[in-house]
DNA sequence: CATGAATGAGTCTTCATTCAT
DNA sequence: AATGAATGAAGACTCATTCAT
């Protein structure tokens, strides 16, 4: 879709290598993850993974950076099919569960991340990522225009509905990993679309207007 | 606690120990935490920390099991206070607010556990953060039974509460790393107990039964 | 020299190539010069590099035969513009500093392959070096056969008149790199051809006959 | 001499891998010298040797710094055991000369530290070779009061006598290794005590004062 | 002639862990 | 309870060299 005008030199490799890389990230984060380990799963000589991308560093930059931009441009096509707010805003976790059902690393890499605070982060993907903060906010000023919801904190709505889907996406991942305890908690939780709607449904519940519930 | 029948060696020596530790495995997960700085920050012979602890593995493990220990007396402890089912679940991020205040790497340290699944989780640690999990869904039922919430999914609701907390956690962190972008858009934020506050308030206004706000 | 009859194939390619080795086998030694950047500072691709020249072994023979050629010859000439031994003599370092100004990086080449004890020097290069001793010799010869300059060591002196010149020639490049100390010693230092003349000088009086100084 | 105050811990495995790091930069240079074969010829394990010393470049500049010391500490000696300005000046070559004795090595690592300016020179070290030059410029001042010498460039003519020791010690351990050409023209050559005497009589006859010589 | 891609052995450095004292 | 020294494996990264095109 993005690359169809021109191909690039060793594309098929470089993207191998990514595509190792983010799983290896995810698996063990930027410190535990072994350029050993990644070049050995892309099938490829260590060197050339220097060639292609650079260092561990720039290697780690450039799958933060596809994801970040994958998410972006999910939650921009989602925004683009409907005007209501409602369906605007859930639109945003949409955007995010169903990428994360093709990238199923995601979430970890985000979380890890996220929690790291962003130290192996280039400059231009937390733009990207404030960029999505800033659809949320846009679509919540727009909704209270409208009359539909409530002033809240954008802030704060984000990091819920963002938070919340990709910690479910992880307790879903978990929930294999764990046959006892925690493993029970969580059975009987759906997929992550379902989940993703169910806790939505909560959010929207919280932030529309009283009046246009009934009257209060 | 189960080792409170006697004052075991070291003690002092034990928790400037795991202070430490919990600092640079929150900083550098486990992958990235060397067992050398640890034990430079801790002001001890590296041997010293095997011979009390043991290899890294122990190390994280005790480590991680404070923490969920801490929290989930916290949240015991907060839900003694009240019988009110919407106060009650309210006092169940709070009380990771409250503890992340006094332990500020802790979301760093859940985050980064979750994302990676648990590896180095021992199955007590799970077992105590089932408890804590399962603690949210008494409070949703009993509110449930006395008419003051509707019926909702309670895991969806335990991770929205705890997610969107540590969320809001790291972010805070966050704010003054990135000046630009990101960093604009994180101006302007509360502290984490207001924070909370009014994500809270956004759940419980989305759980609540209609008529007990104004006869929907 | 062998080569004369023919221009061969990228006469100018291969003469860039082998001034970009020049320079940093001065800069870096044999063992820490790279082959990448030798062929990055040529603009040639590095295997355009191996095509034209061989492996680094090779490239570096031809570095240093080339200016031990460009040493001798210019000696060899230098020699036939007089007739009087001190002349004479004084002519060797002279061409020496002379070919210093046109390659900078020369004295620090031959001091380093001279430290090195010659591994990876050519043989016909070793010949090339007893070639210009010998002329030293046969000028000292000479001018104690005419009575001018008593009999001297032909090894010392050659080693006196060489070393000397290109030990200064380093503490000029030198000077610049340190501002204190060892830069405030080297302050107020002439250039090259003018310490030369000035070392040559003592040289000459400590070699020359008493009583051909008596009325001086 | 200098160490009977205290024994630091270490001192012997530290002043192996010293010693046999001088080997190795001696023979291969700062860049071409390998971290395993000084640990090798050492025999200890590499990692001790970062334990103790530190990386590459701390290593070069013990060893370097140790060089300097002795040599500065030999001359510094010399120049106390008498008042005669020729006599003392002398003394300097004569100190290098013993010192390359003891350490075969040095010459090498000069010329070799000499040629790459000094990039891996600590500051504290050229302090310490300006401070040698400083010797040579005050014997020269004295002589020069004394009436013994004429006025020379101190500079030149610590080069000079460093210089030419240098290479000289050098030519002699060619020898060895060009039996040809380069090698016939070593032959002969005596001992490096020797030749620095008779290279310092050529500096002094060139350098004293005619008068002085008089009656010679 | 010229290039980008590839390789395997090498580089320096740090790791988690243990032991003798 | 405490320490400095030791170790082998692994870490990230670069090297000189070659090949298909």
């Amino acid at each position: 879709m993005a690359e169809t005008q021109a191909i690039e030199h060793g594309t098929e490799t470089r993207q191998r290598i990514l595509d190792a890389a983010a799983e290896v990230f995810a698996e063990h984060g930027f410190g535990g993850a072994g350029v050993d380990e990644i070049a050995r799963r892309a099938g490829v000589n260590k060197a050339m993974l220097y060639y292609h991308i650079g260092d561990k560093a720039a290697l780690f930059g450039e799958v933060v950076s596809a994801i970040v931009g994958r998410i972006a441009d999910a939650v921009t096509a989602a925004l683009a099919d409907t005007d209501d707010p409602s369906e605007r805003l859930r639109a945003i976790p949409r955007a995010f569960a169903r990428t994360v059902r093709e990238r199923p690393f995601l979430p970890q890499l985000m979380l890890r991340e996220i929690a790291a605070g962003g130290p192996h982060l280039p400059p231009h993907v937390a733009e990207r990522m404030a960029e999505v903060m800033g659809m949320t906010r846009a679509v919540l000023e727009e909704g209270c225009t409208k009359g539909t919801f409530r002033k809240v904190d954008p802030l704060i709505t984000h990091l819920l509905l963002i938070g919340t889907t990709m910690f479910m996406a992880n307790a879903l991942r978990m929930r294999e990993r764990f046959p006892t305890a925690l493993g029970r908690a969580l059975q009987g939780a759906a997929e992550l679309d379902a989940m993703t709607d169910r806790m939505v449904d909560i959010a929207l519940n919280g932030i529309t207007q009283n009046e246009a519930r009934g009257g209060n």
